[in-house]
DNA sequence: ATCGTTATTGCAAACGATTTGCAATTGGCG
DNA sequence: CGCCAATTGCAAATCGTTTGCAATAACGAT
């Protein structure tokens, strides 16, 4: 935790305290969270909706979260790591939208292929996969 | 065209001057259309946008055409042709928002494992690459 | 061709997620 | 401890989309 308001200090930024409870809810929840659902995490500290969205905007901005889209129109963000450029893919149930972390990913090489045949750069995908899980089936 | 409103009709649906005006718009424009693009091309036929939401959704629900997301909150359109179901990638310029159409997918083998990995059924995916095209580089 | 039933439309209001203006508040360096 | 810019809360504004409702149009029956 300590580092994480680290990465903050320094940009001219400060460390509020609804920005450290954000922070926290997301360490305690290693799941894509929308706004709304980390204000219901908040718990004690409350703390407006504008100021999360806020504060997860600028999260982002600096690469300490990362934005996931879902399929449904609500921005999801993930605590990303130190070291890891936080990519990867997430397996939603379409019933009960449990969500599960996909390590897999779409093969390189094939990325590649695609960015070469039309001539684009710096070519990234968005993938997510949705099912039914074993509880809903 | 005339195979597309009798896909319409005998569904207690009715063939109205909107909706085959929709249709030709999404016929000329083989890429996913959001509500107000599809309103801008309609040219001398107006339409009310809830009209065309109202028609898109219906299409949509009979199979007729497919919804896209491109990772900006709007929902686009393709119009789906009569045999294969549509299954298909984009490849978006994230400058100048142009799309191509990409035929290839993620490996099936890879997501049946990923899929009996997680004890999940009816899997899956929504995928699409974002790059810079040839002309914004 | 006309009629009646019922789907469909236009319009405006309602919505949910997100953004923004602004005045009041607060963090943190001096 | 005090100042000033960064941040917050609040309310209003936006944007895409949906919905209620009365007016209108399709189309099978007459």
């Amino acid at each position: 935790m300590p580092e994480l308001t680290d990465r903050l200090r320094g940009k001219s930024r400060r460390i509020t305290g609804q920005r450290e409870a954000i922070l926290g809810v997301l360490r305690h929840h290693p799941h894509p969270m929308s706004s709304k659902e980390v204000q219901s995490r908040l718990g004690g500290e409350d703390c407006d909706l504008a100021t999360i969205y806020r504060s997860l905007h600028l999260l982002e901005s600096i690469g300490m979260v990362k934005r996931f889209d879902l399929g449904d129109g609500v921005a999801r963000y993930e605590l990303m790591g130190t070291d890891d450029d936080g990519h990867h893919h997430h397996l939603i149930c379409r019933q009960c939208a449990e969500v599960v972390e996909i390590e897999d990913c779409f093969p390189r090489k094939l990325e590649e292929e695609i960015a070469r045949r039309n001539g684009y750069t710096k070519v990234t995908h968005r993938l997510e996969f949705f099912g039914l899980c074993p509880n809903c089936r």
